[in-house]
DNA sequence: CCAAAAGTGTTGACTTTACACCCATGC
DNA sequence: GCATGGGTGTAAAGTCAACACTTTTGG
């Protein structure tokens, strides 16, 4: 049984919702292969603790992002993905709040840059796939997890979950509908404040309970 | 930025249903480390063409077993998983049908066998760990997807069909409501065909219909 | 008083759950 | 005719989908 070198790299599609438009950071290859596309941030596996170590290590040395929700999402290794050696990838899953975002590129990259999901440009290696995979899995995941406040601040209006799962879903949902289903789940814990931008009526905040949210059955509650 | 020598194997949960019990192949080893303790068939990612067809290729080589159902589970890659050395290990489920049982056990084990998912032998490695991943990714995914379907022959009872629910589910389901629900779903094709197995009334045998099965929603339908 | 976004209820269709007996067969 | 597993219907509760107007605020 042969064993050919095999290297092991990480690559993650950090989302984020920004005004209404799902989005996701890229960063531009300074080099061969693929010179000048844009690609996912991604590295090798080194002496982390944990494959999810190394997604974060290489998204924060990549992008400057950190702190963030990651979860793993498919792991590619099919002969010919990369032109020079015969490169495993685990992919992963970032969900960014609008806070997090002080986007900077590394000296590997020629710039870091956020993209919408629904207007990508072309990608280096297979990572049109991999993003394809991600959109697909935050979809579903949106419907039966708590992974709409990952991509939300501490305190935010119905308004704003609402624009998450529009953005996600990619489709408008019936807001009276909606705000009925959250309020009656009981994850949503009413604050004692309200927004104030602008000339019309203020928007209650809310914060998000983990408690209420571990008693819910673990099967899609938040469809619409 | 250092890269240490970096291994990636390949281990399988594979599953079936047996006599009511959801039941999966274990390899013992012949080998240190966790010599003689019981592990899920795994090896070396090799010159495959991709790293599923590597697991099916191990799979085959240490159990007999071959052309299943695979699909993806999850990687595992932290430090310490193996004590010799880091080794990064991408998970499959495979789901098999009665039919394709004739278990053998390959030169490097000293034995192959079934055992129940509820009753299992300490296992060497993170093998426990993988186990209830796959455990619970089947749970799930029998709900919405037609898992079920590899798990039988092509000719089944409904009686059969809800052995592997309540198997998987590990709990019983209402009979009425869940044939109710399967023929209504059409994806049943009904056969001319009756099982013949004792002095009781025969069943009715049916057959899948992954068509109509592709024109349901992708989200649960077969949930009990 | 106007513009803008926040917030609110009802109805009909459908789905889910709980539950117990008759049917067909071989011996 | 009996033992065994196969097969069937209904009603009440809950959930989902569709739909339009009133409220609050600042200027």
């Amino acid at each position: 049984m042969a064993i050919e070198p095999i290297k092991v790299t990480v690559d993650t599609v950090a989302l984020a919702v920004q005004e209404g438009q799902l989005e996701i950071v890229l960063v531009k290859r300074k080099r061969e292969p693929f010179k000048n596309l844009w690609a996912l941030p991604g590295g090798f596996l080194s002496d982390d603790d944990s494959i999810e170590d190394a997604a974060a290590r290489v998204l924060f040395e990549e992008t400057n992002v950190g702190g963030v929700y990651l979860e793993q999402l498919y792991t590619f290794g099919d002969r010919g993905r990369d032109p020079r050696a015969r490169v495993v990838t685990a992919s992963y899953l970032a969900l960014l709040r609008q806070d997090d975002l002080e986007l900077r590129a590394s000296a590997d990259a020629s710039g870091v840059a956020w993209w919408p999901v629904l207007a990508l440009p072309q990608l280096a290696f297979d990572h049109k796939r991999i993003v394809e995979y991600a959109h697909q899995r935050i979809k579903y995941k949106i419907e039966y997890s708590a992974a709409a406040f990952n991509l939300l601040p501490d305190k935010f209006t119905l308004r704003d979950l609402q624009s998450v799962y529009e953005a996600v879903l990619g489709r408008p949902v019936d807001n009276r509908n909606f705000r009925k289903k959250f309020l009656k789940s009981g994850v949503l814990r009413e604050l004692d404040e309200t927004t104030q931008q602008g000339s019309f009526r203020p928007a209650r905040l809310y914060g998000f309970s983990q408690e209420e949210f571990d008693q819910l059955p673990d099967r899609p509650v938040f469809s619409f």
